[in-house]
DNA sequence: GTGAAAGCGCTAACAT
DNA sequence: ATGTTAGCGCTTTCAC
């Protein structure tokens, strides 16, 4: 019932007749040891079963082999993906992954950077929605920090985006090229960076493209789009850029309830391209926002600060569209 | 560039003038302190922005206000829900969450949970693939463990299930009430104590019922289940029983392919009951497994074991049936 | 009620 | 090349 006690490094150099010395020494892999005193200590730490106290070892070394990973929803299928590459790569380099789940909430976002700080070697935060002072001072404590999904100006630390403005201006084109001339954005919350950025870049494409745009703003999920999409029809677009792919297919679920077909009466396009993407019927025409990559470049900016290396550059990640069979000529064109 | 140093309780006691010991009391609630002492070193501690040092305390306390939670695959959507809830229900008890993925193989799992277990206070195990044996040892070695989705007799730890007898047996009433006599069931990974378990409460059921019963094996995801669907149909089965939402959407994609309605001439049915399931077209007959509620369950269970007290017993979870419109009449019934 | 001091398990000087 | 030892920051006896 009690929790069994543990099997130090004493235990280990007792059995192997060393000093406890000797035993870290082999085990950390940190000087020359004798080959023979070598296997001795690992034949006894295998025997007794030892493991070592990543407290005491954190302690005294100041290194935690842990990072955290803060997100607004861990709930969200965005995040996920991000999060089991970041998992993956940083088990490869033998660190551990605390995930905190900041409820989309500025505020609990900064207290919780703050919080896991002293206790972790470094931060990956992904779409991180707190002031750029409060950011500024996170990365001012912490040993490392990488940023995912924000670009913010003056900040020093790997910053991990997507080329959100080329993407918008791909659909768009797309979209014009088709024949599409009234626009509708449901964007994703506007506390993200990521969701103002699509606005502003959508926007801007609109206007040389000479479109119309109009913007909705949509909680997040399927359920969301569905619920958005009369909405969306009411302001007489013939085209619907959703936020996600998840909004797409919500939306699309909802002309379909509605007798409405896409794309011959409307076009619908969607950002990330998940796997629904390709087995919705139709199949969703979306630009990938390729989550992998994401988190391989987070882990790959924070294992260089890690190592001392500094601050590495990023360049934003491309974002191929993928037409599919929800975009199709505007009707009446 | 360097870690910047760190604020430690002996600068929090210089500032408020008392000994490194009082300010441990007021910081940790452990003992009386004077009113107004209490007051000063929380001012102090606030002034200099404190924050402990969790190594430390673990290694003095044995204790580290962390747990691990291990699954076969991060990536997978079926574990998300579950790890929101735990990482939220955690929280709420002042612990953080490791994330480990075993990559669905068992003596990576079990290894996984040797190393984490003298560095956790706590470990739940998401449908764990390791042996019994190797079960029990984690059980034996760590100082509180939950586990779902697996019940293994003899094993004393909280073990949250759904009820998947339960819910097989309702599948197949409702299809065989709805006149079909030969089924198919593509079945998740077979090291999976749960996929196992539905395959043979299916085979059950079929037979009380006097069906007949083809298992396909498929890989997880949608696109396994719109590789597989043409094999499942070559079974002459009327209505599909799929693993999960997933799969049920990749058969149901590759039917409309292939121009084969559902659920005129294919019926098909899912596990979960995600989100998916209500929007998709037609949307699917499933069975929920509440996820949050394993969750939640499954941190119950443990936090009981980490307060000392015991292991609580846990009945399985009941798993509504929902029929929507990928389920009809037999054709030809 | 408060302070002094021991020591958790380990690494990294420092000796030898 | 190996052993001895001083702490890392904190909690918790133990004195007062």
């Amino acid at each position: 019932m009690s929790p069994p006690k543990r099997t130090t490094i004493h235990d280990v150099a007792n059995r192997a007749g060393v000093s406890i010395a000797t035993v870290s020494r082999v085990l950390g892999g940190s000087q020359k040891v004798n080959e023979e005193m070598s296997r001795r200590v690992l034949d006894a730490a295998a025997e007794v079963g030892y493991r070592p106290n990543a407290a005491a070892r954190s302690l005294v070394s100041g290194r935690f082999r842990t990072i955290g990973l803060v997100m607004p929803d861990v709930g969200n299928a965005y995040f996920q993906d991000i999060l089991k590459a970041v998992v993956t790569e940083a088990k490869k380099d033998g660190y551990r992954v605390v995930v905190i789940d900041s409820i989309g909430d500025a505020d609990e976002e900064y207290e919780a950077c703050l919080q896991q700080v002293p206790n972790v070697d470094g931060i990956i935060l992904l779409s991180p929605r707190m002031s750029k002072a409060q950011l500024a001072d996170v990365i001012a404590k912490a040993g490392a920090v990488s940023i995912v999904n924000r670009l913010e100006p003056g900040i020093s630390a790997p910053m991990i985006v997507t080329d959100n403005a080329g993407a918008c201006w791909e659909i768009l084109e797309h979209l014009a090229s088709l024949g599409h001339r009234r626009l509708v954005h449901v964007c994703g919350p506007t506390e993200s960076w990521q969701a103002r950025t699509r606005i502003t870049a959508l926007r801007r494409g609109a206007q040389r493209l000479g479109l119309e745009l109009a913007v909705l703003e949509a909680e997040q999920g399927v359920e969301a789009g569905y619920a958005i999409a009369d909405e969306a029809l009411e302001t007489g677009a013939t085209a619907v850029i959703a936020f996600n792919d998840l909004h797409a297919f919500g939306v699309m679920t909802r002309l379909h309830d509605r007798g409405i077909r896409v794309p011959e009466d409307v076009s619908v396009t969607g950002f990330d391209d998940i796997e629904l993407a390709r087995f919705s019927r139709p199949a969703i025409t979306t630009v990938g926002t390729p989550k992998l990559e994401l988190g391989e470049q987070a882990w790959i900016g924070l294992l260089a600060q890690l190592r001392g290396d500094g601050v590495p550059p990023s360049t934003p990640i491309s974002t191929p569209l993928t037409v599919r069979g929800s975009t199709g000529p505007a009707a009446g064109a």
